[in-house]
DNA sequence: GTACGTTATGTAAATTTTTACATATACTAG
DNA sequence: CTAGTATATGTAAAAATTTACATAACGTAC
């Protein structure tokens, strides 16, 4: 199994989906930790089925065209469980900005300011995006949140995990630009 | 030209190196924002030699093996500096961990608490030696940190990045450990 | 009625990355 | 003297990912 068809149980596990869907799914919800193109989302929808993971319907609609909705098996959702705590192995960090970084020294320092406060922008973006999540996930699903049984309890954790990163990518950019213009 | 080839010229860009050390440099200095197998650096070499972005001799030596030392071409430097101030387009982020956290509603709390605990004890490691770094560089290199012009300010940048990620990562690790424990 | 956007599903080709295969020198520890 | 480790450089195959190709139904705006 691959760490995609993980990604992929994952959220079938809480719902069914289309592959349509689930491509959807991977830019946005688990877009902060995972992603896929459609291209490989159809495949291996295919090969999770071949092996028993996942079953699907043709659903006939009348104002779009027919879907085959997804559905997790026993089989697919023990192997998801199992994995959960299973450990994963360290993946290397690529990140070009922080590349980009590393050699800023031979650039215009101005022209990179601008390059890292535009970044800067983005990832504050982002932040503000999930810190509006997070107001309405406190308000809407209150109770969820301490139970550790419940999937909301894990959209949580892994918003928490997306504010963190966001917020302290956004202050790295803001130190560098500042740093680069000479402000202390 | 690929990422992969600028990551190896920002290196050059500061120090003839050979393959072999380029490699080693993959997985300490640079590698927490970047980083490569010696299989896909040889060739990776070999391509940017073949482009004039790069030079080699061959260094013979006694004690080991000869080794062929690269050096970055003028053509190479202007290619490195033009790079940095272009906007990186964004990638996704992958962390399978973050993915793990998704799923965990349906593991037992205590042994993924284990698992999370684990993994913020590996980041904490981690931020423990980079800020060993931070000391050191502190106090041998404290003139240059403020000289955006300097490869020594642009590495310091770069650790920043990796202190502000690994402090984040962790306390994100021991918060998720101690919710699946039900502590608040 | 036609151009565009969304929904919907696929395949093909190219690129990137990882894992495995392959070889060779020289030092060190047992 | 032999096994292991570090240095040193490559190629081959497999896997993962991205980009491009390809089609089709249906609704809306012009």
């Amino acid at each position: 199994m691959t760490t995609l068809g993980y990604a992929i149980l994952g959220l079938l596990s809480r719902e069914t989906l289309s592959g349509y869907d689930l491509t959807r799914r991977m830019g946005e919800q688990v877009g902060y930790f995972w992603s896929a193109r459609h291209s490989q989302v159809y495949p291996e929808l295919a090969r999770l089925e071949a092996e028993g993971y996942v079953t699907h319907s043709v659903v006939e609609q009348r104002e779009r065209p027919d879907k085959k909705v997804y559905e997790i098996t026993g089989t697919g959702l023990a192997a998801l469980r199992e994995w959960v705590t299973e450990p994963a192995r360290p993946r290397p960090t690529r990140d070009e900005l922080v590349l980009k970084a590393y050699s800023v020294w031979l650039a215009d320092p101005a022209e990179a300011a601008r390059l890292f406060r535009e970044a800067a922008s983005r990832h504050e973006g982002q932040l503000e995006r999930y810190e509006e999540i997070e107001g309405w996930m406190k308000r809407e699903w209150a109770e969820d949140l301490g139970r550790p049984g419940s999937p909301r309890f894990a959209s949580y954790a892994t918003l928490r995990r997306g504010l963190g990163y966001e917020r302290e990518y956004a202050a790295w950019c803001r130190w560098l630009a500042d740093a680069l213009e000479g402000i202390r």
